[in-house]
DNA sequence: TGAACACTTGAACAATTGTTCATATGTTAT
DNA sequence: ATAACATATGAACAATTGTTCAAGTGTTCA
């Protein structure tokens, strides 16, 4: 979005005891951003939903798309997005495509996630 | 973003058995868009950050603002949509608004994603 | 070879997002 | 009351996103 270079606080610092502290101890920059990356991936209906199918056996992108009831090229388009994030693998067969998980740890943090959701 | 109300697979059903069978494993269409609701409200690294910190101990919003170095505003705006999400909640003591985190799994989720990260 | 099929890709577009700026609210102390 | 301060909020904006459409690969089979 936009950004200033000139990013600075605009009102007095409270505590800055807890501020130095828990900037000691936060990770690297890189990981957070790394993290947040991660998890927009799974931030789309579309992708939860093929990583969620593919988690249950491999598919091609026909059957995958006939499965969501969405276009094939977008499944395409998605299925880019999650190659990219190293979370699915393909292989060729003919002229089928079949698309599986590259992710052991893909459920465990949808069910991490389930159990937020539940919880009211 | 744009959606159609005819949407339809446009190529040949391949596998329709496949399709059937993940088709009746796949939890509500609820639930994967709720799932995918709270990874969006993860997939932004000022959020992802606030959690983190939030995680170590409760902090005022201009202590989280100096922290990242952003504006009091930008992050005042984002506990609004971590706390519609029930991630955090806040206490007032005076002038000051303290936030803490309000779900004991984001640490969890988070160390999942990292473990995909770690991974090469 | 060429038609048919499965899939990929790029451009275009509307919808959504995150920040900034200005202003409003709420609390304290004078 | 009024000033000072911490925070919240609304409008505006550029950047990003996910889908569609059209055209492109790549593979098989006649």
């Amino acid at each position: 979005m936009k950004h200033s270079n000139i990013d600075r606080c605009d009102c007095t610092l409270i505590h800055e005891d807890v501020v130095n502290k828990v900037k000691s101890n936060m990770p690297e920059e890189e990981t957070l951003y790394d993290l947040a990356e991660l998890f927009k991936v799974f931030g789309d209906t579309t992708r939860v939903k093929i990583l969620w199918a593919l988690d249950e056996t491999e598919m091609c992108v026909c059957d995958i798309a006939a499965l969501l009831n969405v276009t094939q090229s977008a499944v395409s388009h998605q299925l880019r997005v999650l190659k990219q994030a190293r979370l699915v693998k393909n292989r060729r067969a003919g002229k089928v495509v079949y698309y599986s998980l590259d992710d052991e740890h893909v459920k465990e943090i949808f069910n991490q996630g389930l159990v937020h959701i539940k919880e009211d």
